[in-house]
DNA sequence: GAATTCACG
DNA sequence: ACGTACGTGAATTCA
């Protein structure tokens, strides 16, 4: 296909269509305009920006560039008089948004494309045929304009960017050819000429719209020919045809994209080149594009990323004076800190300027590696307040990683590092305690940075970490709660600072990674007072931003207390019986092996079930199940999901028994054979790994292995809970249920007085919906009606839609409906506190729990309907999902306490969501049973009052514990 | 590394 | 006209 030959490295070229993303990205913002502190309407720019970092980022072009349309009338407007008359003018704001975008594009480095007399789009045509010609493997037109279509060839496409929540999408001559039932890209052409196009004002001809352009290109072939065949049409449409014939080929003039432009193709003009960083910084800082300026340049300052300027460590650093009182620093002095309060901060609270790297700091970063020295820090130490702290380890896995250095911070500038010797655990013990001073008193606050991990490693060296602690990974948490909360971003974000990669002490990620231990402490000092001094600084930072926002008292009082919660529960684990888990793996590669069999006897030949790809091939393809209903993923592959084969197996054994091996093969995979492999050796349990930083919601989510999704649903799966067991034979394991903790937040939160009572009563709550919805009696409800009505009850807390609920159990869409409306006449408070949640949200663009705690929706007024609908259901479950968090994490907090305060050996060992579970000792079990149920139902009270029940159960394994 | 599927609340 | 219930994590396949 390619005339000549191609060059040596793939070209990859793409040429944008400036004015076409422009109008679209002003219009994504028009209406919640987004305007910069000098009133500047910055929408335009910033959806432009953002789009070209996209494709620069996703795409990696080797050659790009980016075309205007001519300021001045173009050849069309000489041909076609009213061409483009019913535009309106350019809206203000765009014109003004324009030299911006232009001077980006120019800091980028990349050439803006404009020929006199010509639009952008023939631009484009004229250069993409052009680099075909010179054998470039792949050009994109950059664009949402469905004109380009008729350009599109082998190695030409249409690259249509992500916008407003769809994924960016290339067009390619197949897609075309299908989108338009045409034979060739050429057509479009004849299509638009007859449809016409109202956005460019192209007339077409009357009464034709798409459906009709396409049945009459598919007959004729063009226009012309369809002019010259009118004879062969019927009625109103032949005279249409008649009349109009002047106009359509006019139109489909217009729409031609002219391929002969004077413009000379030169592959080195269009070569990408590295970006100017200082000009984009510049007009970032000016249009106030912070996120985007942290996330394009944040670590890429050009000394950041060149691995050719390796940093010259200790050259620069001044000596410590061994012994000398001068080495600590009283608060008295005035330290010179990475984040100085220097001029104006903007809302991120963090100085303008040039990201600075530890080369550039005036600090102190003290190395406290003699018992004197040791002495006089801890001195210190104990007069401060607040100070921040890190451990330097042999590993991130807290089980086995080992002490290798501790470092401190009080005054932002000023740190201390203390080299533990990892290898003789004596010695390190000893000079822990001599540290257990600090680490005990409750009246300084421990600030750290993601701290669970360092007091998780402290206590395998017995070291009880505590007072009020504050982690800045968890403040920003609730600052951002969607966004990811790393150090080093953090950093960059806040503090305008490049904190040294790990990768620069330890080496890159690999099978010779060092580790801390390896690496001399005169070097890992720096590192680890850096992380320090960062910690204390972003907590200072952090801590007014959240008292401005009303967070502060969330995270006091849940967030950083939950904290030692959760490192004791880690630090427990749960007893795992592998035996158990070995005997059932083979009961199920039993089961497995046979259906396999079964499998490929249906389908009359082996394959790979597990590959979704294969085997939409063979059920498809091969055996054509599915009559036409067949579905699609996005990628284009069959559709082989639960949901279909569910369908399938009515009709088709196959189908039921791939299900089955599904499921089969899961339980073996993720469970059975894979928790084994986690458990602890020295304690044979496993040790997950609570995350308080993840979700939207503010739930809490668990790692390594997920011990939140252990399953229970079905029979054979259920079975894996009889190995979750109790660490020996004093214990039994206690679970402590909340029940429908969700749906009596809802009917608090509503005050719907119907649920209220159904609630008050301690009635069936799926029972009596299905009793209001189906008006029967409530002893008239069968199992039937109970089920569709717990399937709306879950419907209503995630913000129900008549088709998500006809989907789900089994309904037509009108039968759906009809239940919704019933459900919202019986239920009118629930349905207005839906709706005032919505528009709550559309004022503030978030969204709140009970504690304060927001998520952000800032796509509520979106002018996409499916991202709008998609964060108006947000509005509805991230009050109802968080408030449901916060009480479980209140209820932890409280539970930990009494556990302690009454010195009971009963342990903690899991949250799911709504659940606890304890590893019970069996004399305390009568005791603890109703404090547990007590301290949950308690731990916080619902604005109405209604209250919160708890179940619990005990028993030898988990299972028997439900 | 993305996509698909499926386990849980 | 369009897509379809909220929130997670892990295993697997395949480009």
């Amino acid at each position: 296909m390619t005339p000549d030959a191609p060059a040596s490295q793939p070209h990859k070229l793409f040429l944008l269509d400036a004015f076409a993303l422009i109008y679209r990205a002003h219009f994504a913002f028009s209406k919640n305009p987004r305007v910069n502190s000098k009133g500047l309407n910055t929408g335009a720019i910033l959806g432009f920006t953002n789009t070209l970092v996209e494709v620069l980022q996703k795409e990696k072009p080797t050659h790009i560039g980016v075309a205007f349309d001519a300021q001045k009338k173009t050849f069309r407007h000489e041909q076609f008089a009213d061409y483009k008359a019913q535009r309106q003018a350019m809206p203000e704001d765009i014109g003004l948004a324009i030299p911006y975008i232009k001077k980006i594009i120019t800091a980028f480095n990349i050439p803006i494309l404009v020929v006199d007399g010509y639009e952008a789009d023939d631009v484009i045509g004229t250069l993409a045929r052009r680099a075909e010609a010179q054998g470039f493997g792949e050009v994109f037109m950059m664009t949402p304009d469905k004109d380009y279509c008729q350009l599109v060839t082998d190695c030409v496409k249409i690259y249509r960017p992500a916008f407003m929540g769809n994924a960016a999408e290339v067009l390619d001559v197949q897609h075309v050819l299908q989108r338009f039932e045409i034979e060739r890209p050429e057509q479009v052409i004849d299509i638009l000429g007859l449809q016409g196009d109202a956005s460019d004002n192209i007339p077409g001809i009357p009464g034709i719209g798409e459906k009709t352009a396409k049945t009459l290109i598919q007959k004729y072939g063009s226009v012309e020919n369809l002019i010259a065949n009118v004879d062969e049409l019927k009625g109103k449409q032949q005279e249409n045809v008649r009349n109009f014939a002047e106009q359509g080929l006019m139109s489909k003039e217009l729409a031609t994209i002219h391929l002969d432009v004077p413009i000379e193709f030169h592959e080195e003009g269009l070569r990408m080149e590295a970006p100017n960083v200082e000009a984009l910084h510049q007009l970032f800082e000016e249009l106030e594009f912070r996120q985007l300026a942290t996330r394009l340049l944040g670590g890429g300052s050009p000394a950041g990323t060149s691995p050719a300027a390796p940093t010259p460590r200790g050259a620069r650093r001044p000596k410590v004076a061994e012994g000398q009182g001068s080495l600590f620093s009283s608060s008295a002095d005035a330290a010179v800190g990475i984040a100085a309060e220097e001029g104006e901060t903007g809302s991120f609270g963090a100085p303008a300027g040039p990201r600075r790297t530890l080369q550039d700091m005036d600090v102190r970063y003290h190395l406290i590696d003699t018992p004197e020295l040791r002495n006089s820090l801890l001195e210190f130490l104990l007069q401060q307040t607040e100070v921040s702290f890190d451990t330097e380890t042999t590993g991130l896995d807290t089980m086995t990683a080992r002490l290798v250095g501790l470092s401190f911070c009080w005054l932002p500038g000023e740190a201390y590092y203390v080299p533990v010797p990892h290898d003789d655990h004596a010695t390190a013990q000893a000079l822990l305690n001599e540290f257990c001073p600090f680490f005990e008193a409750p009246q300084i606050t421990k600030v750290g940075q993601n701290i669970k991990y360092d007091l998780t490693i402290l206590k395998h060296y017995n070291v009880q970490v505590s007072g009020p602690l504050f982690d800045t990974m968890l403040a920003h948490y609730l600052l951002e709660p969607d966004m990811r909360h790393g150090m080093d971003v953090l950093a960059e974000t806040y503090l305008h600072y490049t904190p040294v990669p790990i990768t620069d002490l330890i080496g890159p990620k690999g099978k010779n990674q060092k580790t801390m231990a390896d690496i001399p402490a005169a070097e890992v000092k720096d590192y680890a007072c850096e992380d320090a001094d960062v910690t204390l600084q972003l907590k200072h930072v952090f801590e007014p931003m959240l008292k401005e926002v009303g967070l502060l008292d969330l995270l006091n009082e849940v967030e950083n207390p939950l904290v030692p919660v959760l490192a004791d529960i880690e630090y427990e684990g749960v007893k795992i019986d592998s035996s158990a888990m070995g005997e059932y793996s083979a009961e199920l590669q039993g089961y497995i092996v046979d259906i396999e069999k079964q499998i490929f006897a249906e389908a009359g030949q082996e394959f790979n079930i597990g590959s979704p790809k294969q085997l939409g091939e063979v059920l498809f393809d091969k055996m054509d199940l599915g009559r036409g209903k067949i579905k699609k993923t996005k990628t284009g592959q069959y559709a082989t999901g639960e949901e279909v084969l569910s369908q399938l197996a009515a009709d088709a054994p196959i189908a039921g028994l791939i299900l089955e091996h599904r499921q089969l093969t899961k339980l073996r995979s993720t469970y059975v054979e894979a928790l084994p492999q986690l458990v602890c050796e020295a304690d044979g349990r496993v040790h997950t790994s609570f995350n308080q930083a993840v979700t939207a919601t503010g739930r809490l989510s668990s790692t390594n292995p997920n011990l939140q999704n252990i399953p229970i649903r079905t029979e054979k799966g259920r079975e894996i809970r009889k190995a979750f067991v109790p660490r020996d034979a004093g214990h039994v394991l206690l679970a402590a249920d909340y029940s429908q903790v969700e749906l009596r937040i809802m009917a608090d939160f509503s005050g719907d007085k119907t649920m209220i009572e159904a609630f008050r009563q301690g009635l069936d709550i799926h029972t009596s919906t299905a009793s209001k919805v189906f008006h029967v009696p409530l002893d008239q409800v069968d199992g039937e009606m109970r089920r569709k009505a717990k399937t709306v009850n879950f419907g209503i807390i995630y913000g129900i839609s008549a088709f998500g609920l006809a989907q789900r159990i089994g309904i037509s869409r009108k039968e759906a409906t009809e239940i919704i409306d019933t459900y919202f006449e019986e239920f009118a408070s629930v349905k207005q506190f839906m709706d005032e949640s919505i528009n709550r949200a559309r004022e503030l663009e978030y969204a709140t729990t009970l504690l304060g705690r927001r998520r952000y929706l800032r796509d509520i007024n979106s002018r996409n309907a499916t991202l709008r609908g998609y964060t108006e259901r947000n509005a509805i479950n991230a009050p109802i999902q968080g408030t449901a968090a916060d009480i479980i994490k209140k209820a932890m907090i409280n539970i930990h306490e009494w556990l302690r305060a009454e010195r009971l050996k009963t342990r903690m060992i899991l949250q799911v969501h709504d659940e606890l579970v304890f590893d019970a000792v069996k004399e305390e079990v009568d005791y603890i049973t109703p404090k547990i149920k007590e301290l949950m139902a308690t731990a916080l009270l619902l604005p109405h009052g209604v209250p919160l029940e708890v179940e619990v159960g005990t028993g030898q394994n988990w299972l028997q514990a439900h």
